[in-house]
This record gives structure tokens, C-alpha cells and sequence, in this order.
DNA sequence: TCTGGGGTCCTAGGACCC
DNA sequence: TCTGGGGTCCTAGGACCC
């Protein structure tokens, strides 16, 4: 048996946390730049239609007449608390698959000689305990349907966040509950083409042919199909695998016509990105770069253009990557636009001990310096050391705005919550 | 005025190899 | 009239996830 364990809301939830006058209140958390709503837990959800990804903009007065509290989002809060989510659940299995930021997959294989339905309360309640977030548990013998069980504990009250598929009445049963869009790994595209043909719930695309599931959603479709009949088709992944690709690309505060401010944006996008890549020992053969206008935007003339730069070596050299990243953003900037956003992206990811070097390779890149780089930030905290990117203005002109975001209570000394 | 960010996997088709 | 057979690698585009 696999479960799956999710935290309710987990953004509104993890600012909740260290704000008790907020329990039982709305509260929604905005995204990068305050742009849209990202996260509304159950009573912000409840009193107002608040749909998700709505602009705030829009819905601004809504959210104030109604009295809900907002947050810009603050990543290094949640993914702290993530981590103390993920320590409790490594206690109630060896064998922990983190999925996302707020959801983990654990094997629960083994343990036939008890009440699995008892084992998930036990979950929820210890990770209240400790971290003070409300999570959701779905027990099944395949992760697809643990997906429809950790749903389904969630939807309907008299489960109270636990829900286990153990039985073949209790599977077809979820399979007629559950609609079609609600499967894990049947999105927009396929939920409308399934219900163009008459396939409504879960249950009904377990009966279409496999050959029709093939043809039109290919192997992916298959195995999802096959999940929920019950035959396991997707393995926990407990080691994570290095990513393919790295990249970082955000909004700029305010819209900026300047190639400074945005060479500016780009050399620590590409400082960001290239510590990530050091961190999981790797080196990039591509460095991709791009750059674009607001696209929602009717006044604006537009403009996108993105550019792939191979490099002679794949390298994890944060100089040699800005140098490159500058390069290439000359070459796509045209002057006359107010842009919104510039890119960078690393790909053709290779070990860092497996780089393929060119026959006139001469060895001139000094590993050292990026280590003792590294082992400064980490010391000292992010940017301590940086190259000198910023030295046109003080103040990023070009950075996100978060007004609305909360302290760092769990990783900075002098955010640390005082009870008085 | 104002609209997020970071990823993965699969397939078809083209170009190429012996 | 009639033109082989067995592969690999790469990329763009589409679908999906959180």
C-alpha cells in the first residue's frame, strides 16, 4: 500500500502557523510579485469566489471588504516547514518519496497486520502536533488511486482527512466519486476530450478500451489508466534524481526599457542558478536567456526573443555563465519596449566529474574559487559574496515586490517570533 | 497601473550512421 | 515497372504536475 500525505492550503496554512489570531480567518497567499492568488484556504475559499491565479488586482476590494488577510509568498518559510513535514513522515516509513513542497508519497508495504486507517490518523495528528499544519491522508495500492484517497479524505467531512482504499468495493466506489478532471495526470486537454466522448467520472475512462486510452494519451494515459485499475505502474522515487534543467525567470517590479537594469536582473538570475547547479554537482552544456514584454498588456508594442548559447564546456563557473548570459542578452535586447521579464535557463545538465572537453581544451577554470564561493554564502548567508553584478545601483530596481510578506520566523535570528 | 514560477515526460519527424 | 534493413540522436511541441 502507498499513501500520500498533502497539507491543506499549505501556504495559507504555514502563515497561520505563527499567526494564531488569523486560525478559523481567510487568508490568501499572492504570488512572485503580488500578482495573483496562489494559495486560500478553506475559509477564504468559503466566504468569497476566490478562483486561484486571479489577478489581485481584480479582486483587491473584494478581498478587503471581506476581510481576508494577505501574504506575498515567502519560500523560505514554507519550504522550512516543509522540511519538519518531511522529517515526521520519514518516523512512520523508511521509505519517503517527497513530491512536491507539501506532498509526499510514503510505502506503506508490510504493515498488513494493522489498521492503515488508524496509521493515517496517527500521521495527521502527530505533524499537527509538531508543526501545527492540517494534512490530508490517502492510503491506496497504487499512487494514482491514493491521489483519489487523499482527495477524497479531504471532500467528504466524515472521513476527517483520512481516507484508504482497501478494498475492491472501496476502489470502484472512488472510481464512480471521482470525476474525470480530478485524476491525477488527466489535465485540461484530455478532461475535455473525454467528456466530449460521454466520460464523466474516473470510472468511466477505467472502461474505455486500452487501445483508444494508447492511441490518443499515449503510455502516460496507460499507466494511469492501469493505476486505477489497480495494477501499480509508477514506483516511489525515493532518491531524487538531478534536474535537467535549472532555470529561474521572474517579473520585474515595475516594467523596465534599460538593457543596465535588466543585465543587472540577468547576472543574478544567472548567479542563482548556477549555485543550484554547483550544489548537485553538475555542469551545463546550454545556457539559455530570454526576454519578453507584458504579454496581457494592450498598450504595449510586444516583444519575445530567447536565445541558446552552447558552451565550449559544459561548466558550473558562475563568471563564465554571466559572461556568456550578457552576451546573449546584447544580442536579443532591442531598445523601444518595456519589458517585463528576462529568463535564463540551464539544460544539457551533465556530472560534473563526466565533462566532455573539446580536443584544444585547456584546463583554465579554477574549481577552487567557486568552492570557497559556496562555502562563504553558506557560512554567512545568501549573497555574501557575489560577483560584482550590482554595482550600478544599491537598491534592485528590478526586484519583486512583496508588501505583504511575513517575517522568516524559522531561519533568521532576528525574525524569530517573541511571545510576550 | 496591476496578470507566477519551476519543472517532467512523451512523441513525431528529420538528419544521420553502418 | 521493380531500389534494404536496422539503428541513434536531436529538437520542437504538447501534455501534464505542483
Amino acid at each position: 500500500m502507498i499513501g500520500i500525505i498533502d497539507c491543506n492550503s499549505f501556504y495559507a496554512s504555514c502563515e497561520q502557523v505563527f499567526r494564531p489570531d488569523l486560525r478559523g480567518k481567510p487568508v490568501v497567499v499572492l504570488s512572485n510579485n503580488d500578482g495573483c492568488v496562489i494559495a486560500a484556504n478553506k475559509e477564504a475559499k468559503a466566504l468569497a469566489h476566490i478562483p486561484m491565479f486571479e489577478p489581485v488586482f481584480k479582486i483587491k476590494d473584494q478581498l478587503i471588504k471581506n476581510n481576508v488577510t494577505f501574504f506575498s509568498s515567502n519560500y523560505t518559510l514554507y519550504g522550512e516547514m516543509s522540511n519538519r513535514v518531511m522529517r515526521i513522515l520519514k518516523e512512520f516509513s523508511p521509505i519517503v518519496e517527497i513530491y512536491s513542497i507539501d506532498e509526499a508519497f510514503i510505502d506503506l508495504s508490510g504493515l498488513d497486520h494493522i489498521d492503515l486507517e488508524d496509521y493515517g490518523h496517527e500521521i495527521k495528528k502527530k505533524i499537527m502536533r509538531y508543526t501545527g499544519l492540517p494534512v490530508g491522508v490517502g492510503i491506496a495500492p497504487t499512487k494514482v488511486l491514493a491521489k483519489l484517497a487523499n482527495r477524497r479524505s479531504k471532500k467528504e467531512i466524515s472521513n476527517n482527512h483520512v481516507y484508504v482504499i482497501n478494498s475492491e468495493e472501496k476502489r470502484i466506489d472512488t472510481l464512480h466519486w471521482a470525476k474525470i478532471k480530478d485524476v491525477w495526470g488527466i489535465g485540461k486537454k484530455h478532461t475535455t476530450r473525454l467528456q466530449e466522448i460521454g466520460k464523466h467520472s474516473a470510472y468511466d475512462f477505467t472502461q474505455l478500451p486500452l487501445s483508444w486510452v494508447r492511441k490518443n494519451m499515449t503510455v502516460v494515459g496507460e499507466r494511469t489508466w492501469r493505476e486505477l485499475r489497480g495494477e501499480s505502474c509508477l514506483s516511489l522515487e525515493v532518491m531524487p534524481k538531478p534536474k535537467k534543467a535549472i532555470g529561474t525567470a521572474k517579473s520585474f517590479g515595475k516594467k523596465l526599457t534599460s538593457i543596465e537594469l535588466i543585465e543587472e536582473a540577468c547576472s543574478y538570475y544567472i548567479n542563482e542558478v548556477s549555485e543550484v547547479l554547483r550544489s548537485q554537482n553538475s555542469c551545463a552544456k546550454y545556457l539559455q536567456v530570454f526576454l519578453q514584454t507584458n504579454y496581457h498588456s494592450n498598450n504595449d508594442k510586444q516583444y519575445h526573443n530567447s536565445i541558446t548559447v552552447t558552451l565550449e564546456t559544459p561548466t558550473n563557473n558562475t563568471f563564465i555563465l554571466n559572461t556568456e548570459g550578457k552576451k546573449a542578452l546584447h544580442r536579443i535586447f532591442k531598445s523601444g519596449y518595456r519589458y517585463k521579464k528576462v529568463g535564463v535557463c540551464l539544460s544539457g545538465i551533465v556530472p560534473e566529474n563526466y565533462v566532455q572537453t573539446n580536443l584544444f581544451h585547456q584546463t583554465s577554470e579554477k574549481k577552487g574559487l567557486m568552492e570557497v564561493f559556496d562555502k562563504i554564502n553558506q557560512k554567512f548567508g545568501k549573497s555574501t559574496l557575489s560577483p560584482a553584478l550590482l554595482n550600478k545601483s544599491k537598491i534592485k530596481e528590478w526586484e519583486l515586490v512583496k508588501e505583504q510578506r511575513s517575517p522568516r520566523y524559522t531561519t533568521q535570528w532576528e525574525d524569530i517570533l517573541k511571545i510576550q
